[in-house]
DNA sequence: TTCTTATTTGAACACCGCTAAGATAGCGGC
DNA sequence: GCCGCTATCTTAGCGGTGTTCAAATAAGAA
Protein backbone atom coordinates (compact mmCIF):
# COMPACT_ATOMS: atom_id res chain seq x y z
CA UNK A 1 0.00 0.00 0.00
CA UNK A 2 2.37 2.62 -1.13
CA UNK A 3 0.33 5.43 -2.21
CA UNK A 4 -2.90 4.63 -0.41
CA UNK A 5 -5.32 2.66 -2.57
CA UNK A 6 -5.04 3.42 -6.34
CA UNK A 7 -4.08 1.10 -9.82
CA UNK A 8 -8.29 1.06 -10.46
CA UNK A 9 -8.95 4.06 -12.91
CA UNK A 10 -5.77 4.84 -14.04
CA UNK A 11 -4.07 7.58 -12.24
CA UNK A 12 -1.59 10.05 -14.10
CA UNK A 13 0.15 12.72 -12.59
CA UNK A 14 -1.06 13.13 -8.82
CA UNK A 15 -1.77 9.22 -8.46
CA UNK A 16 -5.32 9.43 -7.79
CA UNK A 17 -6.67 12.89 -7.25
CA UNK A 18 -10.57 11.87 -7.81
CA UNK A 19 -9.93 9.60 -5.10
CA UNK A 20 -7.84 12.37 -2.94
CA UNK A 21 -10.68 15.12 -3.07
CA UNK A 22 -13.11 12.97 -2.42
CA UNK A 23 -10.90 12.40 1.13
CA UNK A 24 -10.24 16.06 1.17
CA UNK A 25 -13.90 17.03 1.00
CA UNK A 26 -14.63 14.53 3.79
CA UNK A 27 -12.08 16.09 6.09
CA UNK A 28 -13.00 19.64 5.52
CA UNK A 29 -16.88 18.81 5.74
CA UNK A 30 -15.93 16.83 9.23
CA UNK A 31 -13.69 19.49 10.50
CA UNK A 32 -14.90 22.63 9.16
CA UNK A 33 -18.76 21.39 8.69
CA UNK A 34 -20.56 22.30 5.05
CA UNK A 35 -20.21 25.85 4.95
CA UNK A 36 -16.34 25.38 4.54
CA UNK A 37 -16.85 22.72 1.57
CA UNK A 38 -16.38 25.21 -0.97
CA UNK A 39 -14.45 23.34 -4.09
CA UNK A 40 -11.37 25.75 -4.03
CA UNK A 41 -10.70 24.78 -0.43
CA UNK A 42 -11.14 20.92 -1.20
CA UNK A 43 -8.41 21.79 -3.92
CA UNK A 44 -6.63 23.16 -1.61
CA UNK A 45 -6.78 20.88 1.24
CA UNK A 46 -5.65 17.98 -1.54
CA UNK A 47 -2.68 20.19 -2.91
CA UNK A 48 -4.09 20.97 -6.46
CA UNK A 49 -4.94 24.29 -8.08
CA UNK A 50 -8.66 25.15 -7.74
CA UNK A 51 -9.27 23.92 -11.84
CA UNK A 52 -8.07 20.77 -11.20
CA UNK A 53 -11.01 18.48 -9.68
CA UNK A 54 -13.00 19.97 -13.25
CA UNK A 55 -11.24 17.03 -14.91
CA UNK A 56 -12.43 14.51 -12.30
CA UNK A 57 -16.00 16.14 -11.54
CA UNK A 58 -17.71 17.96 -14.77
CA UNK A 59 -19.05 20.62 -11.38
CA UNK A 60 -18.86 21.10 -7.41
CA UNK A 61 -22.08 19.12 -7.95
CA UNK A 62 -20.68 15.73 -8.98
CA UNK A 63 -17.94 16.09 -6.52
CA UNK A 64 -20.84 16.01 -3.61
CA UNK A 65 -22.33 13.27 -4.91
CA UNK A 66 -19.51 11.31 -4.51
CA UNK A 67 -19.13 12.38 -1.16
CA UNK A 68 -22.58 11.84 -0.79
CA UNK A 69 -22.44 8.44 -1.90
CA UNK A 70 -19.75 7.19 0.97
CA UNK A 71 -21.72 8.69 3.13
CA UNK A 72 -25.22 6.30 2.15
CA UNK A 73 -22.22 3.46 1.83
CA UNK A 74 -21.19 4.32 5.03
CA UNK A 75 -24.85 4.30 6.85
CA UNK A 76 -25.78 0.94 4.66
CA UNK A 77 -22.79 -0.61 6.83
CA UNK A 78 -23.90 1.05 10.05
CA UNK A 79 -27.88 -0.62 9.64
CA UNK A 80 -26.69 -3.26 8.57
CA UNK A 81 -24.69 -3.79 11.77
CA UNK A 82 -27.49 -2.53 13.94
CA UNK A 83 -30.04 -5.02 12.38
CA UNK A 84 -27.47 -8.05 12.88
CA UNK A 85 -26.82 -7.18 16.44
CA UNK A 86 -30.83 -7.66 17.20
CA UNK A 87 -33.28 -9.83 17.43
CA UNK A 88 -36.70 -10.48 16.50
CA UNK A 89 -39.01 -7.56 16.49
CA UNK A 90 -36.32 -5.21 18.38
CA UNK A 91 -34.36 -5.32 15.08
CA UNK A 92 -36.52 -2.14 13.54
CA UNK A 93 -35.98 -0.43 16.50
CA UNK A 94 -32.36 -0.98 16.15
CA UNK A 95 -31.97 0.21 12.65
CA UNK A 96 -33.68 3.37 13.58
CA UNK A 97 -31.56 3.98 16.11
CA UNK A 98 -28.58 3.23 13.99
CA UNK A 99 -29.88 5.65 11.44
CA UNK A 100 -30.55 8.59 13.87
CA UNK A 101 -27.43 8.21 15.41
CA UNK A 102 -25.06 8.20 11.97
CA UNK A 103 -26.77 11.68 11.32
CA UNK A 104 -26.20 12.74 14.86
CA UNK A 105 -22.38 12.12 14.39
CA UNK A 106 -22.37 12.97 11.01
CA UNK A 107 -24.23 15.91 10.61
CA UNK A 108 -22.26 17.42 7.89
CA UNK A 109 -22.41 14.75 5.56
CA UNK A 110 -25.88 13.76 6.31
CA UNK A 111 -26.37 17.29 5.05
CA UNK A 112 -24.91 16.41 2.09
CA UNK A 113 -26.14 13.43 1.23
CA UNK A 114 -29.87 14.64 1.81
CA UNK A 115 -29.37 17.67 -0.65
CA UNK A 116 -27.93 15.33 -3.11
CA UNK A 117 -31.06 13.42 -2.99
CA UNK A 118 -33.45 16.81 -2.88
CA UNK A 119 -31.56 17.56 -6.49
CA UNK A 120 -31.75 13.78 -7.76
CA UNK A 121 -35.31 13.67 -5.97
CA UNK A 122 -34.36 10.36 -5.31
CA UNK A 123 -33.17 7.93 -2.42
CA UNK A 124 -30.80 5.86 -3.79
CA UNK A 125 -32.25 2.48 -4.19
CA UNK A 126 -28.65 0.30 -4.62
CA UNK A 127 -25.41 0.38 -3.95
CA UNK A 128 -22.76 -0.24 -6.72
CA UNK A 129 -22.29 -3.53 -6.28
CA UNK A 130 -26.09 -4.26 -7.08
CA UNK A 131 -26.38 -5.05 -3.06
CA UNK A 132 -29.81 -3.52 -1.55
CA UNK A 133 -29.22 0.16 -0.21
CA UNK A 134 -30.33 1.67 3.24
CA UNK A 135 -34.06 1.83 2.21
CA UNK A 136 -34.33 -1.92 0.99
CA UNK A 137 -32.95 -3.06 3.91
CA UNK A 138 -35.72 -1.20 5.88
CA UNK A 139 -38.25 -3.09 3.42
CA UNK A 140 -36.76 -6.50 4.07
CA UNK A 141 -36.79 -6.50 7.42
CA UNK A 142 -40.58 -5.98 7.58
CA UNK A 143 -41.22 -8.34 5.81
CA UNK A 144 -38.58 -10.46 7.96
CA UNK A 145 -40.68 -9.45 11.24
CA UNK A 146 -44.34 -11.04 9.44
CA UNK A 147 -44.99 -8.14 6.95
CA UNK A 148 -47.21 -10.06 4.20
CA UNK A 149 -44.34 -9.46 1.13
CA UNK A 150 -48.00 -9.87 -1.01
CA UNK A 151 -49.36 -6.69 0.07
CA UNK A 152 -47.29 -4.96 -2.01
CA UNK A 153 -48.20 -1.36 -1.12
CA UNK A 154 -49.11 -1.88 2.66
CA UNK A 155 -45.50 -2.94 2.94
CA UNK A 156 -43.67 -0.18 1.07
CA UNK A 157 -46.10 2.69 2.65
CA UNK A 158 -44.84 1.13 5.99
CA UNK A 159 -41.06 1.73 5.24
CA UNK A 160 -41.97 4.92 4.04
CA UNK A 161 -43.38 6.18 7.62
CA UNK A 162 -40.86 4.44 8.77
CA UNK A 163 -38.00 5.87 7.04
CA UNK A 164 -39.98 9.33 7.11
CA UNK A 165 -40.13 9.25 11.11
CA UNK A 166 -36.25 8.44 11.28
CA UNK A 167 -35.30 11.26 9.30
CA UNK A 168 -37.32 13.29 10.65
CA UNK A 169 -36.11 12.44 14.18
CA UNK A 170 -32.31 12.64 12.60
CA UNK A 171 -33.45 16.46 11.48
CA UNK A 172 -34.81 16.87 14.88
CA UNK A 173 -32.93 15.03 17.54
CA UNK A 174 -30.32 17.87 17.80
CA UNK A 175 -32.61 20.69 18.53
CA UNK A 176 -32.17 22.09 22.10
CA UNK A 177 -35.99 22.38 22.99
CA UNK A 178 -35.98 18.68 23.81
CA UNK A 179 -33.17 19.02 26.24
CA UNK A 180 -35.12 19.04 29.39
CA UNK A 181 -37.05 15.55 27.74
CA UNK A 182 -34.22 14.09 26.86
CA UNK A 183 -33.24 14.47 30.69
CA UNK A 184 -36.40 13.29 31.95
CA UNK A 185 -35.32 10.25 30.41
CA UNK A 186 -32.50 9.91 31.26
CA UNK A 187 -30.28 10.62 28.38
CA UNK A 188 -30.40 11.04 24.38
CA UNK A 189 -30.65 7.21 23.70
CA UNK A 190 -33.60 6.69 25.78
CA UNK A 191 -35.19 9.08 23.78
CA UNK A 192 -34.43 8.38 20.30
CA UNK A 193 -36.09 4.80 21.43
CA UNK A 194 -39.02 6.47 23.38
CA UNK A 195 -39.44 8.54 19.83
CA UNK A 196 -38.95 5.52 17.76
CA UNK A 197 -41.42 3.22 19.77
CA UNK A 198 -44.08 6.17 19.08
CA UNK A 199 -44.09 5.54 15.30
CA UNK A 200 -46.02 3.27 13.71
CA UNK A 201 -42.85 0.99 12.71
CA UNK A 202 -44.72 -1.98 12.26
CA UNK A 203 -46.56 -2.67 9.45
CA UNK A 204 -50.13 -3.59 9.83
CA UNK A 205 -50.07 -2.61 13.70
CA UNK A 206 -51.07 1.35 13.37
CA UNK A 207 -54.63 1.99 14.08
CA UNK A 208 -57.29 0.96 12.46
CA UNK A 209 -58.66 4.53 11.98
CA UNK B 1 -53.10 52.62 4.95
CA UNK B 2 -51.92 55.06 2.34
CA UNK B 3 -48.12 53.07 2.10
CA UNK B 4 -49.40 49.59 2.55
CA UNK B 5 -48.31 49.11 6.17
CA UNK B 6 -46.15 51.44 7.57
CA UNK B 7 -45.28 54.11 9.84
CA UNK B 8 -44.22 51.40 12.77
CA UNK B 9 -40.29 51.35 12.35
CA UNK B 10 -40.11 54.72 11.29
CA UNK B 11 -39.42 54.51 6.96
CA UNK B 12 -36.93 57.28 5.87
CA UNK B 13 -35.91 57.04 2.46
CA UNK B 14 -37.82 54.32 0.87
CA UNK B 15 -40.65 54.15 3.11
CA UNK B 16 -40.07 50.35 4.55
CA UNK B 17 -37.19 49.21 3.10
CA UNK B 18 -36.90 46.00 5.41
CA UNK B 19 -40.53 45.09 4.32
CA UNK B 20 -39.61 45.36 0.57
CA UNK B 21 -36.69 43.32 1.12
CA UNK B 22 -38.26 40.55 2.33
CA UNK B 23 -40.86 40.76 0.04
CA UNK B 24 -38.37 40.61 -2.78
CA UNK B 25 -36.64 37.75 -1.21
CA UNK B 26 -39.91 35.75 -1.15
CA UNK B 27 -40.64 36.81 -4.74
CA UNK B 28 -37.23 35.62 -5.55
CA UNK B 29 -37.27 32.30 -3.96
CA UNK B 30 -40.43 31.61 -5.46
CA UNK B 31 -39.18 32.68 -9.04
CA UNK B 32 -35.97 31.45 -9.32
CA UNK B 33 -35.46 28.78 -6.13
CA UNK B 34 -33.34 28.53 -3.25
CA UNK B 35 -30.06 29.00 -5.44
CA UNK B 36 -30.61 32.12 -6.79
CA UNK B 37 -31.63 33.68 -3.02
CA UNK B 38 -28.31 36.10 -2.76
CA UNK B 39 -27.99 39.26 -1.25
CA UNK B 40 -27.09 41.17 -3.84
CA UNK B 41 -30.14 39.64 -6.15
CA UNK B 42 -32.76 40.49 -3.27
CA UNK B 43 -31.08 44.03 -3.29
CA UNK B 44 -31.51 44.05 -6.87
CA UNK B 45 -34.77 42.72 -7.18
CA UNK B 46 -35.67 45.73 -4.54
CA UNK B 47 -34.49 48.29 -6.38
CA UNK B 48 -31.57 49.32 -4.20
CA UNK B 49 -27.75 48.78 -4.10
CA UNK B 50 -26.21 45.99 -2.42
CA UNK B 51 -25.30 47.56 0.78
CA UNK B 52 -28.40 48.68 1.07
CA UNK B 53 -30.05 45.81 3.12
CA UNK B 54 -26.97 46.14 5.73
CA UNK B 55 -28.71 48.66 7.03
CA UNK B 56 -31.97 46.68 7.87
CA UNK B 57 -30.42 43.22 8.66
CA UNK B 58 -26.93 42.53 10.44
CA UNK B 59 -25.96 39.60 7.97
CA UNK B 60 -27.47 37.52 5.16
CA UNK B 61 -28.67 35.32 7.72
CA UNK B 62 -30.96 37.74 9.25
CA UNK B 63 -32.93 38.59 6.14
CA UNK B 64 -33.19 35.04 5.80
CA UNK B 65 -34.84 34.82 9.20
CA UNK B 66 -37.46 37.09 8.75
CA UNK B 67 -38.05 35.31 5.54
CA UNK B 68 -38.46 32.42 7.46
CA UNK B 69 -40.30 33.79 10.30
CA UNK B 70 -43.15 34.59 7.54
CA UNK B 71 -43.17 31.12 6.27
CA UNK B 72 -43.83 29.67 9.81
CA UNK B 73 -46.58 31.90 10.14
CA UNK B 74 -48.11 30.72 7.17
CA UNK B 75 -47.79 27.43 8.12
CA UNK B 76 -49.43 28.08 11.29
CA UNK B 77 -52.54 29.58 9.30
CA UNK B 78 -52.78 26.73 7.04
CA UNK B 79 -52.49 24.31 10.10
CA UNK B 80 -55.09 26.17 12.14
CA UNK B 81 -57.22 26.20 8.93
CA UNK B 82 -57.02 22.47 8.59
CA UNK B 83 -57.70 21.74 12.21
CA UNK B 84 -60.99 23.92 12.14
CA UNK B 85 -62.34 22.12 9.09
CA UNK B 86 -61.95 18.78 10.06
CA UNK B 87 -64.06 16.93 13.07
CA UNK B 88 -62.75 14.49 15.46
CA UNK B 89 -60.10 12.19 15.33
CA UNK B 90 -59.29 13.36 11.35
CA UNK B 91 -57.98 16.72 12.82
CA UNK B 92 -54.97 15.44 13.66
CA UNK B 93 -54.94 13.78 9.71
CA UNK B 94 -55.85 17.25 8.32
CA UNK B 95 -53.37 18.95 10.14
CA UNK B 96 -50.23 16.50 8.96
CA UNK B 97 -51.73 16.87 4.95
CA UNK B 98 -52.00 20.54 5.26
CA UNK B 99 -48.34 20.63 6.49
CA UNK B 100 -47.22 18.43 4.25
CA UNK B 101 -49.08 19.96 0.99
CA UNK B 102 -47.14 23.34 2.30
CA UNK B 103 -44.29 22.23 2.04
CA UNK B 104 -44.93 20.72 -1.57
CA UNK B 105 -46.14 24.20 -2.54
CA UNK B 106 -43.86 25.50 -0.55
CA UNK B 107 -40.67 24.07 -1.40
CA UNK B 108 -37.91 26.84 -1.32
CA UNK B 109 -39.69 28.57 1.48
CA UNK B 110 -39.53 25.17 3.33
CA UNK B 111 -36.11 24.87 3.25
CA UNK B 112 -35.56 28.21 4.16
CA UNK B 113 -37.68 27.34 7.20
CA UNK B 114 -35.52 24.62 8.09
CA UNK B 115 -32.22 25.69 7.77
CA UNK B 116 -32.90 28.72 10.36
CA UNK B 117 -34.52 26.12 12.62
CA UNK B 118 -31.58 23.75 12.13
CA UNK B 119 -28.81 27.10 12.56
CA UNK B 120 -30.76 27.88 15.90
CA UNK B 121 -31.46 24.07 16.70
CA UNK B 122 -34.74 24.82 17.47
CA UNK B 123 -38.10 25.12 15.70
CA UNK B 124 -40.25 28.30 16.52
CA UNK B 125 -42.33 27.80 19.59
CA UNK B 126 -44.47 31.15 19.57
CA UNK B 127 -45.22 33.74 17.15
CA UNK B 128 -44.74 37.20 17.63
CA UNK B 129 -48.27 37.48 18.98
CA UNK B 130 -47.33 35.28 22.24
CA UNK B 131 -49.79 32.86 20.07
CA UNK B 132 -49.07 29.10 20.12
CA UNK B 133 -46.68 27.79 17.38
CA UNK B 134 -47.91 25.55 14.96
CA UNK B 135 -45.73 22.58 17.10
CA UNK B 136 -47.83 23.80 20.21
CA UNK B 137 -51.05 23.67 17.50
CA UNK B 138 -50.19 19.86 17.00
CA UNK B 139 -49.87 19.27 20.82
CA UNK B 140 -53.04 20.83 21.89
CA UNK B 141 -54.81 19.10 19.03
CA UNK B 142 -53.69 15.56 20.78
CA UNK B 143 -55.07 16.58 24.12
CA UNK B 144 -58.25 17.55 22.43
CA UNK B 145 -58.24 14.00 20.64
CA UNK B 146 -58.05 12.34 24.53
CA UNK B 147 -54.43 12.79 25.18
CA UNK B 148 -53.82 12.92 29.07
CA UNK B 149 -52.21 16.28 29.34
CA UNK B 150 -51.03 14.68 32.95
CA UNK B 151 -48.96 12.38 31.06
CA UNK B 152 -46.66 15.54 30.32
CA UNK B 153 -43.56 13.02 28.60
CA UNK B 154 -45.97 11.20 26.39
CA UNK B 155 -47.88 13.33 25.04
CA UNK B 156 -44.50 15.51 24.66
CA UNK B 157 -43.06 12.49 22.65
CA UNK B 158 -46.23 11.57 20.18
CA UNK B 159 -45.80 15.76 19.33
CA UNK B 160 -42.16 14.73 18.20
CA UNK B 161 -43.43 11.63 16.30
CA UNK B 162 -45.72 13.14 14.53
CA UNK B 163 -44.06 16.13 13.76
CA UNK B 164 -40.89 13.78 13.05
CA UNK B 165 -43.05 11.93 10.47
CA UNK B 166 -44.68 15.13 8.57
CA UNK B 167 -41.45 16.53 7.91
CA UNK B 168 -39.53 13.38 6.99
CA UNK B 169 -42.78 12.89 4.53
CA UNK B 170 -42.47 16.57 3.40
CA UNK B 171 -39.21 16.16 2.40
CA UNK B 172 -39.75 12.96 1.01
CA UNK B 173 -43.07 13.35 -0.60
CA UNK B 174 -41.37 14.75 -3.88
CA UNK B 175 -39.52 11.95 -4.68
CA UNK B 176 -39.94 9.97 -8.39
CA UNK B 177 -39.77 6.40 -7.01
CA UNK B 178 -42.64 6.73 -5.04
CA UNK B 179 -44.44 7.92 -8.11
CA UNK B 180 -46.04 4.42 -8.75
CA UNK B 181 -47.31 4.11 -5.85
CA UNK B 182 -49.22 6.97 -5.94
CA UNK B 183 -50.55 6.04 -8.94
CA UNK B 184 -51.37 2.91 -7.55
CA UNK B 185 -53.24 4.48 -4.29
CA UNK B 186 -55.00 7.02 -7.05
CA UNK B 187 -52.95 10.32 -6.98
CA UNK B 188 -50.39 11.93 -4.46
CA UNK B 189 -53.14 13.24 -2.03
CA UNK B 190 -54.44 9.53 -1.27
CA UNK B 191 -50.75 8.60 -1.07
CA UNK B 192 -49.58 11.10 1.57
CA UNK B 193 -53.14 10.34 3.66
CA UNK B 194 -52.07 6.72 3.29
CA UNK B 195 -48.40 7.15 4.50
CA UNK B 196 -49.66 9.85 7.78
CA UNK B 197 -52.27 7.05 8.60
CA UNK B 198 -49.06 4.50 8.81
CA UNK B 199 -47.54 6.71 11.18
CA UNK B 200 -48.36 6.55 15.24
CA UNK B 201 -50.00 10.12 15.16
CA UNK B 202 -52.71 9.15 17.76
CA UNK B 203 -50.71 9.50 21.42
CA UNK B 204 -51.32 5.59 23.38
CA UNK B 205 -51.98 3.92 20.04
CA UNK B 206 -48.39 2.23 19.54
CA UNK B 207 -47.81 -1.22 19.65
CA UNK B 208 -46.64 -2.45 22.78
CA UNK B 209 -43.64 -3.45 21.99
C1' DT C 1 12.49 9.66 -30.22
C1' DT C 2 8.22 11.75 -31.44
C1' DC C 3 3.35 11.93 -31.15
C1' DT C 4 -0.71 11.82 -28.56
C1' DT C 5 -3.47 12.28 -24.87
C1' DA C 6 -4.57 12.90 -20.02
C1' DT C 7 -3.63 15.86 -16.44
C1' DT C 8 -2.58 20.13 -14.12
C1' DT C 9 -1.79 25.03 -13.88
C1' DG C 10 -2.41 30.18 -14.12
C1' DA C 11 -5.13 33.77 -15.51
C1' DA C 12 -9.40 35.55 -16.04
C1' DC C 13 -14.66 36.42 -15.56
C1' DA C 14 -18.73 37.25 -13.09
C1' DC C 15 -20.76 36.83 -8.88
C1' DC C 16 -20.89 36.51 -3.83
C1' DG C 17 -21.02 38.47 1.43
C1' DC C 18 -19.47 42.18 3.72
C1' DT C 19 -17.13 46.76 5.12
C1' DA C 20 -15.84 51.62 5.05
C1' DA C 21 -16.34 56.31 3.50
C1' DG C 22 -19.04 59.63 1.65
C1' DA C 23 -23.44 61.56 -0.28
C1' DT C 24 -28.37 62.33 0.77
C1' DA C 25 -32.60 63.20 2.99
C1' DG C 26 -35.72 63.73 6.71
C1' DC C 27 -36.11 65.21 11.65
C1' DG C 28 -35.90 68.40 15.96
C1' DG C 29 -34.30 72.75 17.83
C1' DC C 30 -33.49 77.59 17.01
C1' DG D 1 -36.55 79.97 7.65
C1' DC D 2 -31.90 77.67 8.87
C1' DC D 3 -28.69 74.30 11.34
C1' DG D 4 -27.00 70.34 12.91
C1' DC D 5 -28.02 65.36 13.68
C1' DT D 6 -28.84 61.03 12.48
C1' DA D 7 -30.74 57.44 9.77
C1' DT D 8 -30.55 55.94 5.19
C1' DC D 9 -28.54 54.82 0.85
C1' DT D 10 -24.64 54.66 -2.64
C1' DT D 11 -20.10 53.95 -4.50
C1' DA D 12 -15.96 51.58 -4.24
C1' DG D 13 -13.42 47.93 -2.73
C1' DC D 14 -11.75 43.50 -0.25
C1' DG D 15 -11.30 38.63 -0.34
C1' DG D 16 -13.78 34.62 -1.58
C1' DT D 17 -16.58 31.64 -4.80
C1' DG D 18 -17.72 28.48 -9.18
C1' DT D 19 -16.29 28.05 -13.73
C1' DT D 20 -13.83 28.41 -18.23
C1' DC D 21 -9.82 28.46 -21.29
C1' DA D 22 -5.31 28.51 -23.17
C1' DA D 23 -0.94 27.07 -22.08
C1' DA D 24 2.26 23.88 -19.72
C1' DT D 25 3.43 19.30 -18.26
C1' DA D 26 3.90 14.45 -17.86
C1' DA D 27 2.85 9.73 -19.01
C1' DG D 28 2.14 6.13 -22.40
C1' DA D 29 2.18 4.57 -27.43
C1' DA D 30 4.45 4.38 -31.91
Amino acid sequence: MRESQAAEPRPYHHGDLRRALVDAARRLLENEGPSALSLRAVAREAGVSPAAPYHHFKDKGELLDAVAHEGWLMLDQAMAAAKAAAEGPAKLTAIGLSYVCFARDNPALYRVMYDAARDKEALPMETKDGEDSAYCKVRNTMVELGADPGMETDLELATIAAWCGAHGLAEMAGFRQFDHLKQALGGEEPFLRAVLNHLGLFPGTRPAC
